[in-house]
DNA sequence: CGGTTTTGACCCGCGC
DNA sequence: GCGCGGGTCAAAACCG
């Protein structure tokens, strides 16, 4: 029924790849890894030779394993809700994995247009409770504007998918500023999540994902309100990098003034309107 | 109507 | 050089 056609195009080469993010002049730029918010924690770069795609730029890597969201264990989810981050992820592919019974769903950041941003998400193989979630993105790339508006789709037929976070993102809740609150569940839930150790080489100079290695798993990501400083604790450091997630997307993006050598092009989800910044 | 998900095909690096 | 396996693409289906 799919027609899919060859998307072998030779033209195609790396028309992803270029638009990904990267303007040629601002590669040029420099490297000035301002420590752009980052959500995510241990970080890993890739040496060069584990992706096998682009592995131009050195690509940073940060695994997260959640336990799957049971609270609403009233849904039987076959993989459950993996993380709930507060960008916008699209699913572009999901492939059943050789080791394990469980697909694996490939999503890729949706909150900036040619974002590099991407996630993996899976259920462990030893623990079906948990969902193993890896990010990754380039190296001092900065993570997009935080996209905690809703937006679920069709899901429940993605049961049997690895991924559907975000519906948790979106939550349905009444008004994704309000859901800002909601820090039980969430931290409880925060609290439980381990990143891999092995996993952790605490890098420093990620301007990706902000080394927040230090900070406390309460302060992880998995939670909208992690935005919201509300309940962050710990190193302020690290906090001062997120950004408020309440305010218009001027302020959002006032915050990711410190753009990095990618220019970013943020869309205004409500006009459609396009920024963009260099 | 636009943005996502779905899903099979295609690509490519690595191992043998 | 071939095959495997993981990762990505893209058309169509869907949902808001």
């Amino acid at each position: 029924m799919k027609g899919r056609f060859r998307r072998g195009n030779p033209f195609r080469a790396d028309l992803e790849d270029t638009g990904v993010c990267r303007t040629p002049k601002a590669e040029n730029h420099l490297p000035e890894s301002p420590p752009s918010s980052g959500p995510f924690t241990g970080l890993i770069k890739s040496p060069s030779t584990s992706s096998p795609k682009r592995s131009r730029k050195s690509i940073q890597k940060k695994v997260v394993s959640i336990p799957v969201k049971d609270s609403d264990g009233s849904r039987l989810k076959g993989e459950g809700a993996p993380p709930a981050d507060s960008w916008a992820w699209r699913k572009y592919g999901q492939k059943p994995i050789k080791g394990s019974p469980y697909p694996r769903g490939y999503y890729r950041c949706s909150s900036s247009k040619g974002c590099p941003a991407r996630k993996q998400v899976e259920r462990s193989r030893d623990d079906p409770t948990m969902v193993v979630v890896t990010y990754s993105c380039e190296h001092n790339h900065p993570w997009p504007v935080p996209r905690n508006s809703h937006h679920h789709h069709q899901n429940d037929a993605a049961d049997d998918a690895a991924g559907k976070s975000e519906m948790e993102i979106s939550t349905p809740g009444p008004e994704p500023e309000l859901e800002a609150e909601a820090p039980e569940q969430e931290e409880d839930l925060a609290a439980r999540i381990k990143i891999e150790p092995s996993l952790m080489p605490a890098d420093d100079e990620l301007g990706w994902f902000a080394g927040m290695d230090t900070v406390p798993p309460s302060s992880l990501l998995e939670s909208s309100s992690f935005f919201h400083s509300k309940t962050m604790v710990g190193s302020d450091t690290d906090m001062a990098l997120f950004y408020p997630m309440r305010e218009e997307e001027d302020s959002l993006f006032g915050d990711l003034g410190e753009l990095p050598e990618c220019s970013v092009v943020f869309r205004h989800r409500d006009a459609g309107t396009q920024l963009q910044i260099s």
